[in-house]
DNA sequence: CTGCGCCCTATTGTATACAATTTGCCCACG
DNA sequence: CGTGGGCAAATTGTATACAATAGGGCGCAG
């Protein structure tokens, strides 16, 4: 996908991600060719990709919903990415070069910091946890766990309410990054899994509870 | 996707699963669009699904290519079904009905049937063995996983490989999917989990096993 | 007033022409 | 003989017009 089709694809994922479109909510794809100011043929493109990351959805008469995700939905989620992040981090323990971990040490060194600020600057500190994330994922060598892992993705809903964590919910977050990275150094695979199992179930602990509290 | 589309999609996915293009050949969106006798427009649509699936991959200068597994790649692919059919397993033990355990018998039996066969029919043993499955992850009830899992398809090597397989090996299969059944009828999750995550590992050691034999 | 069917409109699907990019080749030049 | 530049051909990307399909509303009959 070159300019027009990935430029649809950024440019709408970010409409979605900013919750500027309620779920549920329908879109056609010439509003979407309007919005990102390409015609349909690229949005088209744009529009499978995001299926695939179910950020949209389709009825049973192929017209295009915004995604409505359930608690539910998102406890399962967060179950699939234990299972195949725990499983990233593993392979990952074996194949980190000594330069990648410093570079996890690096953007986590930034998570710290944006945590830290007054008041945290969660933006940043979603960003840089997506990398990590990243690093590690790429780390596993795997083209299929990478390909199946950027389908589950973040959901607007999740990152709405991480602007609501707590300030303790993010140095926890961060710590278990600590870890993670001493696990890495260890190169201890089970110790790696370990800690990225219970740092994304703790991750949907505090999504559900701030979800909660926000009703 | 309706008519061109879909007739695209399987007429390609058909081309590739019988092995009629080698691993690593170039295939160009006109070529396709003349197999498929549609115009490139629904083409391109079925090779972004094949893409997804892995059945086809691109060049950094978006050429399309028919995708070339290496073992460590198919073990990868079994570990991951292993994984995720394995959570399908437990979460369809909770959930499938007495009916769907019947089904799932009915399918298992013509599964048996074709095993029994003199030659054992083996393209219909692939063809109830992946309805089984698919009965499991659809019973799981979990769009994402669903979704994920499509993704995770055989390969055309592996079926291609599955003709030499032992009748032994057949029967084998044939049995732990009788021993699911026991699994799902006791509405024991870790019973079927445990079986299911056996089932598949075995089945990479067969073709690993028929794959090396067969060089 | 209600339910059914038809038509008009909204929306997605397909074909095709053209644009942009990439590849590979050929030839000139060192 | 090698190498680099540039041109032509192959291939993918985009726009647009038209086709097919689904949905909603309106009128008519009961």
């Amino acid at each position: 996908m070159t300019r027009a089709s990935e430029q649809a694809y950024g440019k709408i994922r970010e409409f979605l991600l900013r919750g500027d479109a309620k779920p549920g909510e329908q879109l056609t794809e010439d509003q979407l060719a309007h919005i990102t100011g390409v015609s349909r043929t690229p949005v088209r493109d744009a529009v499978r990709r995001l299926e695939a990351e179910m950020l949209l959805i389709r009825n049973e008469s192929k017209r295009i919903f915004v995604a409505d995700w359930s608690r539910d939905d998102i406890d399962e989620m967060f179950t699939l990415r234990e299972m195949l992040e725990g499983h990233a981090a593993e392979r990952a323990a074996d194949r980190l070069s000594e330069q990648q971990i410093d570079r996890l040490a690096e953007v986590n060194s930034k998570l710290h910091a944006a945590v830290d600020m007054d008041p945290p600057n969660v933006v940043e500190f979603l960003d840089e946890n997506r990398v990590f994330h990243e690093i590690i994922t790429e780390a596993a060598a795997s083209p299929r766990l990478r390909q199946v892992l950027t389908m589950l993705v973040e959901q607007p809903v999740v990152l709405h309410t991480a602007r609501s964590y707590s300030v303790e919910d993010l140095k926890q977050s961060a710590r278990d990054h600590d870890e993670l990275i001493a696990a890495f150094r260890a190169r201890d695979r089970s110790w790696a899994r370990a800690v990225m199992g219970s740092h994304l179930r703790r991750a949907f602990h505090t999504f559900a509870d701030a979800s909660e509290a926000a009703e």
